[in-house]
DNA sequence: ACCTGAACACCGTTCAAGT
DNA sequence: ACCTGAACACCGTTCAAGT
């Protein structure tokens, strides 16, 4: 009696990197961060589990390059020949609505200044502050500057965007949040935040940190 | 033949909520975000797993505790009756000062913005926004946009502080981030931000932030 | 060289049993 | 009510064995 090897048979289509980052973003999308696990990734891509070690160091390599690739759209969307200032507040929105298709980058970029996504950032805005004539030091703190209010806006945002699948959930949200806030502490500067937190507009008020920041800096 | 029970005699001093976050931060401080577990806790407790688990909700909640502790010192030493700008400057360097000494904290704020650390920012700023005269919209936004740029920073900050513990760790950190970017992306403009970063001050750098959004809002 | 999947060394959380 | 510690259901990573 033979018997047959009980080994699964091996795949024909090479493994890549890029396959395994896009395979990542797509759980990340779908399930966001706690979604990405080697043992999902391997079952997406029909492989075994130590296969992607040949491709990528490990889990926190591969979420960096999953929102280096995101990032690497949004950056390169944004048109040339503009003024900087355009040029500026076009990147922001183009950085905003990646963040809100993909949320989980957001929380991403806060957690390691080395990685690839957040050089892009720091080198667009860089390119833009340069064509506004600021050099030298205050080139650095300016761009320093712009980029910590990006990734702060985008890890606060995140949260939101994670729960906006439809307007319903996202309101939900914001109202329990806002009643958390004046529950925990009656103040009248709290409710006030609280009642413009209410009706707010992601975009418009990430807008309006952008604009405060370019006044701020001519 | 008597046999004693194998189980461990039960703990005198009564656990508290307070008590727990205490340890964590202990934890946190000496190990970083990786140090905090429930075992290395009830370890330090000499307790059983599950007792914490009647005084805390779970490890999110507790990390969110701990960091709204770290917060809570920082934003009660501001004084009050300076005006509101040097008001503002004096939160932002204690907030600054204290996730200096607790990394962890930094990245804990990009978290979640419903967690009470971050009320508690929002809150301070806010009430110094009132005391400029900026109210309404223009009060949540400038309140938002100052708030996210601390949070960005905060996380930015947060890696390069987890390896400052000596000033060579610092400078080899820095110089390989800067070199790393510089064999990533050879343009001009990453050279200049790459050699500003070898020797530039967190410190500094963050108030130049501040001090740009203060006069974007005025 | 690349891939497979079992094995290893961890996690957070639950819960029956004790005090 | 509070605590204990075993059990459960997961993780990421390594590595001998296969192709």
């Amino acid at each position: 009696m033979t018997v047959t090897s009980a080994r699964a048979p091996r795949r024909r289509d090479a493994l890549s990197r890029q396959r395994i980052v896009e395979a990542a973003i797509e759980l990340l999308d779908a399930d966001g961060e706690s979604g990405l696990t080697v043992r999902a990734l391997t079952s997406r891509l029909s492989t075994g589990r130590g296969a992607i070690y040949h491709h990528v160091a490990g889990v926190d390599d591969l979420l960096a390059a999953a929102a280096d690739d995101v990032i690497r759209a949004a950056t390169e969307r944004t048109a040339d020949g503009t003024d900087p200032t355009t040029a500026i507040r076009d990147l922001s929105l183009a950085i905003f609505d990646a963040l809100d298709a993909h949320p989980w980058v957001g929380t991403q970029l806060a957690r390691e200044p080395l990685q690839p996504a957040v050089l892009r950032i720091w080198k667009s805005i860089a390119v833009q502050l340069q064509g506004l004539g600021i050099d030298g030091s205050a080139r650095s703190d300016a761009g320093a500057a712009l980029a910590s209010y990006i990734f702060g806006s985008a890890a606060q945002f995140a949260a939101g965007a994670r729960r906006s699948s439809d307007e319903a959930k996202r309101q939900n949200y914001l109202d329990a949040l806002a009643s958390a806030w004046t529950e925990r502490d009656d103040d009248q500067v709290v409710r006030d935040a609280a009642s413009h937190l209410r009706d707010h507009d992601d975009r418009k008020q990430f807008m309006a940190g952008i604009d405060i920041f370019l006044k701020g800096i001519t």
